[in-house]
DNA sequence: GATGAATGAGCGTTCATTCAT
DNA sequence: TATGAATGAACGCTCATTCAT
């Protein structure tokens, strides 16, 4: 966690002086907000253009479609594991990073998913939902999977098979 | 969180000395853990009996039933809010919190729910699902919805409609 | 060692509750000083009796008297072993410790020896020296010995061999 | 003694801050070997060069040999003994302590008086004897006397005639 | 700009001792 | 008389942060 790894401990590993972290980062908080920006960033930047590459082909149905978008995001959790759970933990108790998700990742999400939700109920493939709740429960469902299958029951998962799953449901519970 | 509250400040808010704490609790995750047991226990039980009585009364549909389910898991986390959100920052990085997640909850809901999802198949009233990973997606939802409400995003929300709406594509996405 | 031992473990290897032994003992040094005063008079009396058996028999030379006086000081240590290693770490530390020591052990050897020597003395079997000097010599022999053998090289070591050379120096040196 | 002072203490009395002294040595009992061992070698080396240039000088015979070496150790514990304090009293708790001392001083120290009773005894002025045995013995008689002095039985000592009598003592018992 | 050394504040924990029952 | 529960004080130790070099 974030509060269990000690400021000596990032310097060791980065390789510099315990010293010179203070002369890049303010403090200790500043220095996770500072990580966190950039991958925030590049969090959301792919996520729309994939979102907007899948979307605008439309030779798939809705279910296809989710489970690629969570798919990716999945990928994404992955390659950027160790932060993303620091960041998963701190959450909860870090107001700025409350803010930093909420002005700089959702606001923008939700933008988009405004307008692709209104063009797929626009062709009657699917029912009207606010983007903000569909982009919390796809969030919540993966999120919760991402963390079942790495810390609550590790073993064999099938990615692709729960991923499926869990898109299937939703784009079904969307149907018109 | 956990980290972040000293044996001090508990004592403190207490009301009495610190060393008194140590007299009652081996150590500071002792603490934690005998502080969420009788709590695990709590949520179980109250669970499998509402679920019990809400699926053995035939008079409603399936969306219906997962709301009132929903709701009742989620006044739960209201009453014990303080304790839940150490749970869920914890779990992470607790292997016994996992373990008395796992043994002590998923085990015996999952085995509930095994049973339940069965009836309804057989009755026509829902495709089948492994209960695990239903479980799963309700808990899922339950929590991101909880923790938009209380963090990421505190305002006005309408728990009623919120939960239906969850619900409704859930129940939706498993219908036959 | 002494400070190492808490006053719980006590309690508990006592087999009574803590507050008990402070009704019973003042204070934690109050316990030591009366759990030593006893065996402190147990040291000497035998001790001394032994002494005037040994040196009241005519039949040996000083030397073979030494030595079963110096071997019998020894299996009393081996038998009191515990309590005579604390004893003889608080010792330098603890001068409640030394004032019963100085009074109520050398001080009386010092007196018996005194009546010894000088009848040996008397007889031509032996130099004249003070008693207090021999007695520490006797002592910082036997105890140097039951360090070594107990702490600072374990392992086999031939007590009659070792005492019976100790003995025959001191012995031999303090021939007329 | 050792356990007896804390931390708090020794950074007292240094007059720097506690966590300063965390930073140089890694624990409490890292601090008191890192201490010793430099003394621990300051003893050997003089020893066994004082020893050397007595012994060399066959001007004399053991018994003020030995005197010589007697007081010179006594000097020296003189002059360390607050340290020296603790270690006697560590020793026999602190099995680091008690290697040190086998490895780095008796080891040493035996190899050296192996030489030095094979040449006494080559010259007919000495009984064979081994030299840990003879170490172990003049080393008890020191520690024995110093501990006298300065603990049991404070006062006016002569050291002159305290050390020149034990010294007597073990010449005259090794004489051939 | 980088760092070794320093440190105040605080941590979890143990201790000998007290006291109401 | 014996004890369970309580506690102030202190422990060894780690932390994020500062600062002279």
């Amino acid at each position: 966690g974030y509060a269990a790894t000690s400021t000596r401990a990032i310097a060791r590993r980065a390789g510099v002086a315990e010293a010179t972290i203070f002369r890049h980062f303010d403090s200790k908080p500043d220095l996770l907000l500072r990580l966190v920006r950039p991958v925030a960033a590049f969090l959301v930047q792919p996520a729309l253009a994939e979102a907007q590459a899948i979307f605008e082909s439309d030779d798939s149905d809705l279910a296809d479609k989710v489970t690629r978008m969570m798919r990716a995001r999945l990928a994404f959790a992955d390659r950027f594991a160790p932060l993303i759970r620091i960041l998963l933990q701190e959450l909860p108790v870090n107001p700025q990073l409350q803010g930093l998700l909420q002005e700089g990742v959702i606001a923008r999400l939700t933008l988009y998913a405004e307008a692709m939700i209104g063009r797929e109920v626009a062709r009657g493939r699917m029912r009207p939902i606010p983007a903000a709740r569909l982009l919390r429960i796809l969030a919540s469902l993966l999120i919760g999977y991402w963390i079942t299958r790495s810390r609550i029951a590790p073993g064999d998962w099938d990615d692709a098979a729960e991923v499926a799953a869990m898109a299937g449901i939703v784009a079904r519970g969307l149907t018109p």
